[in-house]
DNA sequence: TATCGATTTCCTGTTT
DNA sequence: GAAACAGGAAATCGAT
């Protein structure tokens, strides 16, 4: 017995695997992708025919479409993993079955790497891995998305974030004054620009913070456009399970206190990231940049400790509930 | 074109 | 001696 037997009982699994089509649908606004939507035709177990019964199973079969993945609850997960093996890949309700270890809370998934998506469920892992939805924007969460910097954009989608950025910039209107609780989102997924869970900046320290840290370019009439900084490129990684902590770790979370393991390589990467050209970043220039941050209280040295650096009172987006993601490692055995 | 902020680049000297 | 740290100074770059 599979853990998505009740679900195919649901949807009538013989008809939902032969009579399941796709049809394009372009709510997807914004952007230039068109996402699949299924169209199933149901039939009820019990042999009773109703429409209004299948509009509302196909609703509920769709729900994980109209959620951000970090919303998902472990139904909508299995809904997602049915639709994208069944229908995407084409494959059968066996392969279903291997992917039983994938079902945990979106939040859960987004933090996983392809890699760890390959050792929880085999070959089928890659694939899924890449129809994971990473760009997809239900309209019913503009306004959220309005709330996003360009560089939360550009961090879910290194590709199209800065083009789906534009399309929403006319509708956001942004004024530094009219964001009292800006949320910021951290990368969690094999790319180091890729976005993870929310953190919602909510308490009256932390806007001052974000007044002293973030919104400097903003306040000066500039276009609210913000190249990330050195020192949010440090916490991002510290968020993402694939840096953290091989490349940087949390050494003191409860103090902000954070080690480079891989400083060589963090260097070259934040200089890919800001696509320097004349030569390649090093560690001797990047630390040189961490160091003008100890001026403008995002970052501080710590005394005696050498790759080791503390964030400072005006960083902010730093709270996780899983520093160094050992509970993830415990649960998902990665 | 001027200005601004955040680096980047290069450097010298110091510490581990 | 190597690597990291500290910080001054000038150059660069993207943005308004």
């Amino acid at each position: 017995m599979s853990i998505f037997d009740h679900l195919f009982f649901d949807v009538n699994c013989t008809d939902f695997k032969s009579e399941v089509s796709l049809n394009k649908d372009n709510e997807t606004q914004g952007s230039d992708i068109e996402i699949p939507h299924l169209d199933i035709k149901l039939e009820d177990p019990n042999g009773e025919s109703d429409d209004s019964n299948k509009e509302n199973r196909n609703e509920d079969l769709e729900n994980w479409r109209k959620k951000p993945v970090n919303q998902w609850d472990e139904k909508d997960t299995k809904k997602w993993l049915i639709s994208t093996i069944i229908v995407e890949l084409r494959e059968s309700y066996d392969v279903c079955c291997r992917s039983e270890k994938l079902v945990m809370p979106g939040q859960e998934l987004l933090r996983l790497s392809k890699n760890n998506f390959i050792n929880l469920c085999g070959t089928i892992g890659s694939r899924l891995f890449e129809f994971l939805p990473k760009q997809s924007a239900p309209k019913t969460r503009r306004n959220e998305l309005r709330q996003l910097s360009l560089q939360d954009f550009i961090n879910r989608d290194p590709i199209n974030g800065e083009k789906f950025y534009e399309s929403l910039r006319e509708e956001r209107n942004v004024k530094h004054n009219d964001i009292p609780f800006q949320r910021y989102r951290v990368p969690y997924s094999d790319d180091e620009t890729s976005v993870d869970s929310t953190v919602s900046i909510s308490d009256a320290e932390s806007v001052s913070n974000i007044d002293l840290a973030r919104t400097k370019v903003e306040r000066k009439g500039r276009s609210g456009r913000h190249t990330l900084w050195v020192w949010e490129f440090l916490r991002d990684l510290l968020h993402n399970p694939k840096y953290c902590p091989e490349y940087i770790y949390w050494k003191d979370y409860s103090k902000k206190i954070f080690c480079l393991v891989k400083n060589k390589e963090i260097a070259r990467m934040w200089g890919k990231r800001k696509k320097i050209k004349k030569k390649e970043m090093d560690y001797d220039k990047f630390s040189r940049a961490l160091r003008y941050h100890y001026k403008k209280g995002t970052l501080e040295s710590v005394d005696k400790e050498r790759l080791t650096y503390r964030f400072g009172p005006a960083a902010t987006g730093l709270e996780t509930d899983d520093p160094n993601f050992e509970k993830a490692r415990v649960k998902y055995q990665l």
